[in-house]
DNA sequence: CTGTTAGCGCTTTCAG
DNA sequence: CTGAAAGCGCTAACAG
């Protein structure tokens, strides 16, 4: 039994499918009688509009296309989260697809949005502005998340990562740290380049130094595993991580090879995911607002939709915000320490 | 500028548009000639199809629609991410809807799918029945999730929690626990009730306690340390607690209580989120391969899609397996633990 | 192999 | 206020 079709409601409701259409629209200009005739066809029939060939027909579908390159890990479910929730209250569809890699994929997928999306709603750390601009469809809508935006042509938002790079050594400082490493993110993606050149120039103007050890990572638990092992011998009293994970990994490599954190080193991370505060000992971190930063993009990407005008191709930053708590405590800066993980917040500065 | 449609390919190639529509799509019947003359007349306009249009005609539109009850929380980024894996293999897209809270949304989000999706996954542990079978729109392929199933007519599939509650039993039993109690999810929540349920059978044969202490929690953190505040000066040695995030919130709060687990209480719960074995001590847990689970689930989905015959309405479960970390080990039946936080994968019983 | 002709299901002028 | 008709962009018979 094939679903109804608005043609079958009309026929029902022996009126014509236009009618139907405008009565099923709440359209003012419908007899009070018909609407209910109407009304009552399509509840007896069970129909449920399709979508698909109202946004044909009317070139909206109350759809954004969101593209991410993973879905691994808290950020991502952190970011998606905020994006739903700004999307939901505003009777918004996420359509979801996720590039596992080459831009080959990529570019795949941002074509595959066309026709199903209002607009568009693009992460990419490692995906340079003539990329972007070549591949994303013309005439659709989009806010890139979190990416380099040099020479962009569409609007953006991201972290400040320079800065954020900068308030983590000089806390790290402050605890009196002389000699801070880092362990950076993959070459290439613009969150963790920004974090490095924000590291080097940190430690060069603060601490004089200007050959700080930085051992490559690539975001995972593994690499902080490795970096800490390889940390463990060497004259370090200070690691700023350029995101949690590694930065969990790293401690529980350091922790394990004798080293005590945060005494022996300090430790500072990047992002506060939910996690950060359940590890032992909780980590510093540099605290993105992650959910609020999807919210925000969406907000802002609804903004252009409704504008309709050619997208400004203005760049949104966000400041993270530094949060102590004891893995970096090293002049009784925390307060609380209840547990035996520390589950507030932590220290806001 | 609007986007160049198959129309505006087809007059600059100088074909019809038939023919435009087959070298794009690959088919076998088209010169080598006209093919690379569409081809290029399609690069040239930076032509890209638009999909709505496509599956309009095609009845097809190579996307799952997915709707959860939320997206907070671990649990669900993992189902997520579970669907989305199988789903890229597959070249499908997730329209992804959640209906917080009420049975009104939930009915809306399950038909504004109808028209824009080829099947549905639903996750609804709260949803009846008879709900479903009311508002999923006819002749859709559905597959729902973890839900109750009695008389349903869909296919489903679920976690086995009766089973899942029986083995965390007999574990804490076998540690030498006489007075276990539970911490329960909300009720009316389809697995919570089955935990709950298993519970009582498992002590009851087990322990021969028939008036066992049952904690009425609602999954979430501050639930957990409600009930850890309320347990910690009664007459109990073990909890099992229907989810992890509950029995975290309980560890921290017994212990800021002064009450050693798992010396003085053994702890298990269910799950096994990420996080499980990031806390202190580290949670031993009902294993559900969570992402797994979304995995199964859509290829289920689109085992029936493609079968294109009435959805059996067959019921799969999955049973949970036991993994044993510090928090229930009181007999030495950990063997590794190796840091301060002990990051192994556990003892799999 | 290619072009013509109908639709997919819905909205929306444009006349009545 | 209502109906007929023309599409939205694409695919799929059906003839040539």
């Amino acid at each position: 039994m094939a679903t109804a079709t608005i043609r079958d409601v009309a026929r029902t409701a022996a009126v014509s499918v236009a009618s139907a259409s405008r009565a099923l629209n709440g359209h003012p200009s419908v007899t009070p009688a018909t609407r209910t005739r109407v009304l009552e066809a399509a509840d007896a029939l069970n129909y449920v509009p399709h979508l698909g060939a109202r946004s044909l027909s009317t070139r909206r579908s109350n759809t954004i296309g969101v593209v991410l390159p993973d879905l691994f890990g808290e950020f991502f479910s952190e970011i998606i989260r905020g994006i739903d929730y700004a999307a939901h209250r505003r009777g918004l569809q996420l359509l979801l697809s996720n590039m596992h890699g080459s831009a080959q994929e990529t570019a795949a997928a941002l074509r595959a949005m066309r026709g199903r999306v209002d607009g568009l709603l693009v992460m990419s750390p490692q995906l340079d502005a003539d990329f972007l601009a070549h591949n994303l469809p013309k005439g659709l809508p989009a806010v890139v998340l979190n990416g380099r935006i040099e020479g962009a042509r569409h609007a953006s938002i991201a972290i400040d990562n320079q800065a954020g790079a900068h308030a983590a050594v000089a806390h790290l400082v402050e605890q009196g740290c002389k000699r801070i490493a880092h362990l950076s993110g993959p070459k290439g993606n613009a969150d963790a380049d920004e974090r490095a050149r924000g590291f080097r120039d940190a430690v060069a103007t603060m601490l004089g130094d200007h050959d700080p050890i930085v051992l490559a990572g690539d975001f995972s638990e593994e690499a902080g595993i490795a970096a800490g092992t390889a940390l463990a011998g060497r004259d370090v009293d200070g690691i700023f991580s350029a995101n949690d994970i590694m930065a969990i990994g790293c401690m529980a490599a350091l922790t394990e090879a004798g080293r005590m954190i945060p005494g022996d080193i300090a430790m500072v991370g990047f992002d506060d995911v939910p996690i950060a505060r359940y590890v032992t000992p909780a980590l510093s971190t540099m605290r993105v607002h992650i959910a609020q930063l999807g919210e925000s993009a969406l907000e802002r990407l609804v903004a252009t939709i409704e504008a309709d005008e050619p997208p400004e191709a203005t760049a949104e930053f966000l400041m993270p915000e530094l949060v102590v708590r004891a893995s970096s405590a090293r002049t009784g800066t925390v307060t609380s320490t209840k547990g035996p993980h520390d589950r507030t917040q932590g220290r806001v500065v």
